[in-house]
RNA sequence: GUGGGUGUAGCUCAGUUGGCAGAGCGCCAGGUUGUGGUCCUGGAUGUCGGGGGUUCAAGUCCCCUCACUCACCCCA
């Protein structure tokens, strides 16, 4: 072999592809339902948009961006995340002058420069959905439920759904300082100690034993939640409940990007080695204004495609042979009928049936091999007998039974067998 | 960035104290000159990840290196 997939890279290929196809649409239904639209934004920004918007202080800015200077000298970067450019792409284009909130959702190829295991690549794929523009718990509550929704419509079981609120502009930075006291006075190394004057909320992530024992009555934001903040994130547990999508309060969800607020939520499934989460979002009200927007209090998700793949492995939703790949199968034996077959492929498939032929000149064992394997339920075998006779052989592959069919009844009647 | 595991046919893997490179599945052909899936028979396919060393002899032992994989860290 000469080439491979980069590191951390891999290829989708068929049918594995087509159950990740699926899974991705079934993640974009429920908010393409709900009205929101679709966005699609470059794969590279400029490098300072996620500087600014997902934080320097995180691992995804610090040391896992794909970055490179382009011909110009303008330094790009691979996006890591959806949400900055779906923020930026809002703002350039002024959709927030217009009624609010704007309601936008995507799918695409995020990157993150990491060592790749289970569950975690350095090229992975996201559908994401974000309400722009508006304070409203049940804008909250709603996406929750809606991603809620597209895990459950692919048979999932095992999803988890964890909820936190981190607080506004008025607790946090108490909050913050307390949970700084705390942590200053704990046994860590010095990369963690480093973190709690950074970003002390991520040390409560930390999955290492040794870190969560002494996390043991550790401050937690929802004792410090200021009353709006308070009263918002009952209202968004109260919609919930409402909704009946079940929820578990984790008061350390903190979650890994700075722009987060008030409600975090994190959707958790045991199958994915030792990753955890198959899609998380929140609430980002600063970040807009930290792009250079005006206020723009928004929240959004996104759900890990590749990842929510892996749970549904786990569950065994995948155990079942995949669907077939065409309905008829053309079986032409010799050079006119292989050239009337040709036709006779084109002729169905405009008639809106899923066909495929033998192509490279095999012989009638070959191309009924080919017919087996194409899953197709009928094969059609057509011969210079057949030819003379203006018919065709139409073979229920199932049964093994065959009938001869005049070729300008053909596709009236395998419409009809295949209803 | 750090640590463990694994690299042998297209795939999954076996290969003993160092002694002719293997199996199953898949693929191709024939049994059936116009019939697949089952069955029978036959066939093709190897840089044993790469390089170096030890040895009469290395897939096997030693060193280096690369890749993959799992885990830490972190996240979807």
């Amino acid at each position: 072999m000469t080439f491979q997939s980069p590191k951390g890279t891999y290829d989708l290929l068929p049918p594995a592809s087509e159950r990740v196809l699926a899974v991705r649409e079934a993640l974009a239904a429920p908010v393409r339902q709900a009205g929101y639209g679709y966005v699609e934004t470059p794969t590279f920004e400029d490098t300072e948009l996620f500087k600014r918007g997902v934080g320097e202080s995180t691992d995804v800015v610090s040391k896992e961006m794909y970055t490179f200077d382009d011909k110009g000298g303008r330094s790009l970067t691979l996006r890591p995340e959806g949400t900055a450019s779906v923020v930026r792409a809002v703002l350039q284009h002024n959709l927030h002058n217009g009624q609010l909130p704007v309601k936008l959702w995507y799918s695409g190829s995020q990157y993150r420069y990491e060592r790749a295991q289970k569950g975690r690549y350095r090229h992975f794929w996201q559908v994401g959905a974000e309400a722009l523009g508006a304070e409203d718990p049940a804008l909250d509550a709603e996406l929750v439920a809606l991603a809620w929704r597209g895990f459950a419509s692919l048979g999932l079981k095992g999803v988890t759904l964890l909820l936190n609120s981190l607080g506004d502009q008025v607790c946090r930075p108490v909050y913050r300082a307390a949970l700084q006291d705390f942590l200053r006075g704990l046994d860590l190394d010095e990369a963690t100690r480093a973190r709690i004057e950074i970003n002390p909320l991520r040390v409560l992530d930390d999955k290492r034993p040794e870190v969560q024992e002494q996390l043991e009555g550790a401050p937690l934001v929802a004792d410090h939640l200021c009353a709006a903040c308070k009263a918002y994130h009952e209202e968004v547990r109260t919609l919930l409940t409402a909704l009946g999508v079940p929820f578990t309060d984790e008061p350390k969800l903190v979650r890994g990007l700075d722009y987060y607020t008030r409600t975090t939520f994190e959707f958790v499934h045991g199958g994915l080695g030792s990753q955890s989460a198959v899609g998380g979002g929140g609430r980002y009200d600063g970040l807009s204004e930290m792009l250079g927007g005006p206020a723009l209090p928004s929240v959004g998700w996104a759900l890990g495609v590749d990842r929510t793949y892996l749970a549904m492995e786990a569950e065994g939703l995948l155990d079942e042979a995949p669907a077939a790949r065409v309905q008829v199968y053309g079986v032409p034996l010799g050079e006119e009928a292989r050239r009337r077959m040709f036709l006779l492929v084109e002729e169905l498939r405009a008639a809106g049936l899923r066909v495929d032929m033998a192509f490279g000149g095999k012989g009638l064992k070959g191309a009924m091999k080919g017919a087996d394997r194409s899953g197709a339920r009928f094969a059609l075998i057509l011969g210079e007998r057949d030819l003379a006779a203006q018919a065709v052989q139409v073979k229920d592959l199932t049964t093994a039974e065959q009938t001869e069919v005049p070729l300008a009844q053909v596709s009236d009647v395998l419409k009809g067998k295949l209803q």
